[in-house]
DNA sequence: ATGGCTGCAAAAGTTTTGCACTTCT
DNA sequence: AGAAGTGCAAAACTTTTGCAGCCAT
């Protein structure tokens, strides 16, 4: 259960914050708003999708999770994560892989100190074809 | 000019498009679509923003420019460049800075043969607070 | 000449907001 | 009880699409 995030935040904890934090620690990983509003409704039916924009707003502020630029249409949620947790995608099939990067800290700090920024957030993002499409594209 | 990033794609060369290729390469680089539309019709008052759109999504197909996730909500683009130019954003004034990362194209490499993907685009983002917000914010 | 490109307007999405009602503490 | 959270509906935005006329080739 996800209480202690909650409530440690001083936040309230309501149904739908609950289980929109579980549906995002469990499922897979990188919902839009519209999927994870569609899954949480076959547990809480009535729940709307504003609650879902308002409840993300407030994880993310919270800092419970980081939002993910994939496509150029949705933005995908995920539970915050370190930095050398990073994604790459599948231009054909959308399959979004999981991939760690070591020398993130060195980076981030390498950029801190010649940009003159405090960094707060990185992310590594890449895209191609996956073996499954790449294979189907030659046979093809 | 930019006459011959479009004419050697067999693409038509339009006032329009040349505008629109001009003004993402010499702006400071990361514009949105809007503020595109904006900059272009003080040259071309009628221009409208579907080209904008639809000019935009011309030039990614052909590689010309790349789209960056800077914030949630807008996209930005910018003529497309090698892989070890990458973009720091300041949460706070929103400005943009580039820097390099050498080790981009071992990165790409490397995740390459850990997932089996073939990279066709990779992207290092960075939020923080630039130095100028940081002084502003210990002031106050 | 003709097929692609553009402007305009309307549609389709996505995200935010206002308000009455409910729920957590 | 009181403040915060929710559902619903409407609004605000961003992006896409249909179509008639225009323009580059």
């Amino acid at each position: 259960m996800s209480r202690k995030e909650l409530s440690s935040a001083g936040e309230r904890i309501t149904g739908q914050r609950l289980l929109l934090l579980d549906l995002i620690k469990e499922g897979s990983g990188h919902l839009g708003a519209d999927e994870l509003h569609r899954l949480a409704r076959e547990r809480m039916p009535r729940l709307s999708l504003s609650t879902v924009y308002r409840t993300l707003q407030l994880f993310k502020k919270l800092g419970l999770v980081r939002e993910c630029h994939f496509d150029e249409t949705h933005l995908h949620y995920e539970t915050n994560a370190d930095d050398d947790h990073h994604h790459i995608i599948c231009r054909c099939c959308g399959d979004v892989v999981e991939f760690r990067c070591p020398e993130s800290r060195l980076l981030r700090r390498r950029v801190s100190s010649t940009t003159g920024f405090s960094v707060t957030r990185m992310a590594v993002q890449m895209e191609g074809l996956c073996a499954a499409c790449r294979e189907k594209a030659n046979q093809a």
